[in-house]
DNA sequence: TAAAAGATCCCCT
DNA sequence: GGGGATCTTTTAT
């Protein structure tokens, strides 16, 4: 993945980052079916509205950045950076469709029972690819030596008409229609 | 130094 | 459909 493909507003970068591949650092992937958009200081809802901190500093960094984060003290969660260097913005990845290495996902996911169970919530999806902390700040450009995060694009075309909604989980701003998903794959009944 | 909230998940009814 | 787990980060005092 180039440079510039990461290079816009994370609201023009997440709906075309349905149906790219996201590969853990241990080879596990998924099929992106799930994203939303966090546009850093015009955004209330974004980690990155208030300016940097120890936290959210990888936000700030040039676009195709990984900015991995820790939520509820339990959890991490995935974004990549969109936009340009300084402006916080970021694409949340929220679901996948597991690809490979599935059964290694069970095992770093226990309570999941059905495959479709695997990767549908970024928490979930972090577990199961292992993606953690040590991979926050990482670039999917300029790959890093020995094992890495890495961001495929194998051919697959993003959906001509995504849903769109609003975002989960938030309490500010939840009026944008900052969600994107593949119609029919991810379960949406249980979110507003 | 303290307090509260949080881009969640899972189990229970 | 609801609530508890669990703890880091941030912000206020």
């Amino acid at each position: 993945m180039s440079r510039e493909f990461f290079s816009r507003r994370a609201v023009e970068l997440a709906p075309d980052l349905l149906g790219k591949v996201l590969v853990g650092p241990d080879g596990r992937s998924g099929r992106i079916v799930e994203v939303e958009a966090y546009e850093g200081t015009d955004d209330p809802a974004s980690h990155g509205h208030r300016g940097p901190t120890p936290r959210n500093r990888s936000m700030f960094g040039p676009p195709g950045t990984l900015y991995v984060y820790r939520s509820h003290g339990i959890h991490w969660c995935v974004n990549v950076v969109a936009g340009e260097q300084g402006t916080a913005s970021a694409v949340l990845v929220r679901a996948l469709t597991p690809l490979t290495g599935v059964e290694a996902m069970y095992a770093a996911r226990p309570a999941a029972r059905r495959d479709r169970d695997l990767c549908s919530g970024p928490g979930k999806l972090c577990a199961a690819l292992g993606i953690g902390g040590d991979a926050d700040g990482q670039d999917l450009v300029d790959l890093p030596r020995g094992p890495a995060v890495r961001l495929l694009d194998d051919g697959t075309a993003p959906p001509r008409r995504p849903a769109v909604g609003s975002r989960v989980g938030i309490r500010r701003a939840v009026e944008r229609p900052w969600r994107w998903w593949v119609p029919g794959v991810v379960d949406v009944s249980r979110r507003r």
